[in-house]
DNA sequence: CATTTATTTTGAGGAAGTCACAATAAGGGG
DNA sequence: CCCCTTATTGTGACTTCCTCAAAATAAATG
């Protein structure tokens, strides 16, 4: 079929084909068509990258889209976190140190620069004798949208947690 | 059977009841020995607890400690939280802002104070417009215990990941 | 002690992810 | 340009962690 979904992978592609290459991963499709997608739509789950991603390749199958998203994980090239009560999710904002902002009614989620401009978060008070690596934070609240659903509850049923 | 292990519950129990009234539920064996299991050892899994609280209730099912569990933490008598690769962990500790550290090496969980003493982390620079509630932060990072034996491989298989 | 109904148990089932092995294709040499 | 090696993907079964519905049990109250 056409590609009527706005611009399929290429664009980026030159940019992932070096960096797999400089990581000794050979350039396949899989890996693009993954890797395209999670820079077309952050913070989505292997689910969701795996719809994305056949679009332009259909025949990607579930398990591959693990390997590969485990892969470039531990490859540093995405980046995973997981939200409480939900699926992994991947971007491929990497190398800075940034945070999640999660709404606990839609599920929405946002990228929060660090607290105090500069990793406060990397320096807790007390680490038992343990070398800290990184800082995982997420914050959970409501964002704007569903808080004015709350307040005013018009027709829909009220939501409780994220679905997608 | 007479009680071999120690102190079976009952130690807290008083002070679990009085809780649980407070909160409108009722008093149960299952819910006593949930309780004291997560108390006597904090960041334990539900299959953990299960198997701690089988000591004093050997009849006690994993879903009731599941149900127990959810319903606790709601409650806010419990506070759970859930490590990256790991299921989720339960601790009696709540109410204050704590977070918490993992080595990765071994699995091993500390509590750790709030980084600048006030809670620094519950005001992002960013929202979004979002209303945050809680701020989650967890630190990964390397025992001592683990890094030393990182440095001096003398017998055991080299770890990667925590099991328990 | 009897009644009410919250709680637990029983049993099935689902979401997310892993593992082993066969099939495929990317990259290098001729 | 074709072949070969082996990294990568696909296939299929399986595990872990957790949830749901309905029947059985046991707190709390009078």
């Amino acid at each position: 079929m056409e590609r009527t979904h706005g611009n399929g992978p290429g664009a980026s592609a030159p940019v992932w084909s070096s960096a797999l290459r400089e990581h000794g991963r050979r350039v396949t499709r899989q890996r693009l068509a993954v890797l395209d997608a999670v820079e077309r739509h952050p913070h989505s789950s292997a689910d969701a990258i795996l719809a994305m991603a056949r679009e332009d390749l259909p025949e990607l199958t579930p398990q591959s889209v693990y390997v590969v998203l485990g892969d470039l994980t531990d490859l540093g090239m995405l980046r995973r976190f997981e939200p409480p009560h939900s699926p992994a999710l991947y971007e491929t904002r990497v190398g800075d140190n940034h945070h999640h902002a999660i709404c606990s009614v839609c599920g929405r989620v946002e990228d929060v620069e660090c607290a105090v401009g500069h990793a406060p978060c990397l320096t807790p008070s007390e680490t038992h004798g343990m070398t800290i690596m990184i800082a995982d934070v997420t914050y959970v609240g409501v964002c704007s949208d569903c808080a004015a659903k709350q307040h005013t509850p018009p027709s829909g049923p009220p939501q409780t947690l994220p679905s997608t």
